[in-house]
DNA sequence: CTCATTTTTTGAGCAGTTGTCAAAAACCCC
DNA sequence: GGGGTTTTTGACAACTGCTCAAAAAATGAG
């Protein structure tokens, strides 16, 4: 737990991370196309050399946001992993995680969104880039872990499905409510009136039709409550200033 | 059919569709974001100045390429809903018409993402982004009416779940499909080896859980093909020159 | 056909952006 | 303090979206 890190790259850590937080606040304002680089200098009172030690290009920043968010999120879901609940319990808690992240803030969507595109990875670092790859990973192995361990522990029993069709299906269902908080106002438009009710609803269809065990006596609510209070916690970065 | 507009109007519609066509052919080599003006000017054979009578800015640009995709989605959605097939067949036609279209070229995957996002709304003109709501409205009312349609034909009941519920169920999925389409090398990485496969599979799934009959003896293979051949087709752009 | 008037097209240039790099400032050790 | 090293700076280069005065083309009346 002791960090012995020199001071001074200890600082430069610390600096990017204001970098990378400030950069966040503004684009939870305005999004990050207008997220301009010498407002954003001025905003941590450095200048724009500087910010280009940190990050090489203004795509490289946002890869770094995307690993923080990311990184996050396969924080959350190994909480949810490692929780000793049943086995719907724990993949239930995995969408009550994305469903948290959510609420932190619309500028992950749009980070996340602009990340997953191949001319953003071009200007990226590649180390950065391999990264944010490799977090992405985590978070898909986790709910594959899941998933066999409800295999293994005889709450699920694969017929014609796959494994990954399963991580696939469940995650599919949660890239379409980011894109729903994205763009707002089409909710009412499309009929659908709570969002985070008819994703919680599809999810638990979607459970059930693989089988998931227990279909009955089981209700979400309860378990979201359970896993909001007792199970998944953000990590609070401690501010030793 | 004999279209009455003065010459004039044709002709700037033909160079429209011109300008809209071959910015299509670029994004698809480079993406949208390494789209440039004037690049597009020099590949149109005009000049800037030309352009920005057609579009008010790059953004606006961007909506009239959605408008013009979602629109050609809407009409092959139509068709799916219009055939004379069950409901549960014409349901799995709206999935045909997405794969249909995803495999007209992967940019369609750039444009729709990026064009789904308030920054770009603002700088686009309020007319076209009215018609990309509009259009975006129209697919979602095709799914809803056939969902409405199938419970009068008895073929679905609604238990807890409302018929939005179930838009936002299948539209999720084919979003999900969309991004990984749109980062391709996550794939295999993630452990989902058919990406096709994947989606029809839970589309398939959803629709049993949903109860959507007939539940035997149908085979989506057999659908898809019949759909494909004898239902969607799409509108050829004749060129009279 | 002529020429004045209107409409359309043009592309050099303006404003604003990302990213660079020589020089200034800060730091360090003697 | 002084010489050398590292870090920071911000003016500037390079490039982009977009404008608008002027050129070119179209129109149409005589």
């Amino acid at each position: 737990m002791t960090n012995k890190l020199p001071r001074r790259e200890r600082q430069l850590i610390e600096r990017e991370n204001l970098i990378l937080e400030t950069a966040r606040g503004l684009i939870r304002e305005n999004g990050f196309l207008s997220l301009k680089m010498s407002q954003l200098a001025e905003a941590v009172e450095y200048s724009v050399g500087t910010l280009y030690t940190h990050f090489e290009t203004k795509e490289d920043l946002l890869v770094s946001l995307a690993v923080q968010s990311i990184s996050q999120r396969a924080n959350l879901f190994e909480k949810a992993q490692e929780a000793k609940r049943k086995s719907r319990d724990r993949i239930y808690g995995i969408l009550i995680a994305r469903l948290m992240l959510a609420e932190t803030g619309p500028e992950i969507f749009d980070i996340e969104r602009l990340a997953a595109s191949p001319s953003v990875w071009k200007r990226a670092t590649q180390e950065r880039y391999q990264k944010m790859v490799a977090m992405e990973q985590r978070c898909s192995e986790i709910v594959l872990s899941i998933i066999v361990d409800a295999i293994s522990e005889g709450d699920l029993a694969l017929g014609s499905v796959r494994e990954t069709d399963i991580v696939f299906g469940l995650w599919s269902l949660t890239i379409g409510f980011h894109r729903l908080m994205l763009s707002f106002d089409d909710l009412s438009r499309v009929g659908v009136l709570d969002i985070n009710e008819a994703v919680k609803i599809n999810y638990c269809i979607l459970l059930d039709s693989y089988g998931w065990q227990p279909l009955k006596d089981w209700d979400h609510n309860t378990v979201e409550k359970d896993f909001r209070e007792n199970v998944l916690f953000f990590k609070i970065t401690v501010d030793t200033s």
